[in-house]
DNA sequence: CCTAAAAACTTCACATGTTAAGTAAAGGAG
DNA sequence: CTCCTTTACTTAACATGTGAAGTTTTTAGG
């Protein structure tokens, strides 16, 4: 990951942040519970990266109507403009990696991660 | 990771720290840069775990008399009766994990990332 | 011999992983 | 309605990952 992280760090944001971006760019505005496990991430990390992407103004945060525990997050335009600027240049980082294992390893390896992940019962 | 990590925390160390202590049990006294290496650790993270190892007194430390720049590290007594302790619960563990998975996947899956490191070019 | 550059760590600063507590709001039993 | 439990987070505390800077000791040149 690191061509990528170097990517983000001139964005001045690390991965886990472009990951909770990401989830919230392509999932639509939700809480953090949610946010958690597309993310995979826990919850106490999930609360700072939260406030740290809200005091950078990439997300914006409201509480829920219906139940005062909850939240619901929602990318800012700036946060869509940080994805808009980055979107590209981390797939082709991501083909590059699939490119150099060969396509069938790649998508080997990311079948039995998977696998790994269920049978450990998360 | 998780019944390994219990394990560990009933004798109170991590998983890194445990991962040194078996390099060292395995291959002998050596410098922090080659126990770098071995256990995939950065030097600063190995500089603060010896020096929780040896807090504990299951390391030791002494200067290498033919460069001072270095140091040797050795496992202490205390520090291998750690290791035979949980050596065999730590390794039924992974067998576990293989039998779950199934043996060849199991060593598929060691195989695929072992090739990601190399690739990596770490 | 003397100095600049490299090597081997260590220290810092900041971000996250992880477990345990703490807090506020919602639900459920009686 | 009241009390207890659960839910959804947030805080706290400690350990590691990571990039950058600092220190001491060697080593390579000149």
């Amino acid at each position: 990951m690191g061509p990528i992280r170097a990517m983000l760090a001139d964005v001045g944001i690390t991965e886990q942040q472009w990951r909770v971006l990401r989830v919230l760019q392509e999932e639509g505005p939700q809480d953090p519970t949610r946010i958690a496990e597309q993310a995979c991430l826990l919850l106490p990390s999930l609360t700072r990266i939260l406030q740290k992407l809200e005091s950078k103004h990439l997300i914006e945060r409201q509480a829920d109507p219906d139940d005062r525990r909850k939240q619901i997050v929602r990318i800012s335009d700036q946060g869509e403009q940080v994805i808009r600027d980055n979107l590209q240049t981390s797939l082709a980082l991501l083909d590059e990696i699939r490119d150099r294992m060969g396509a069938e390893r790649y998508e080997a390896l990311l079948d039995l991660l998977n696998d790994l992940d269920v049978r450990d019962g998360r």
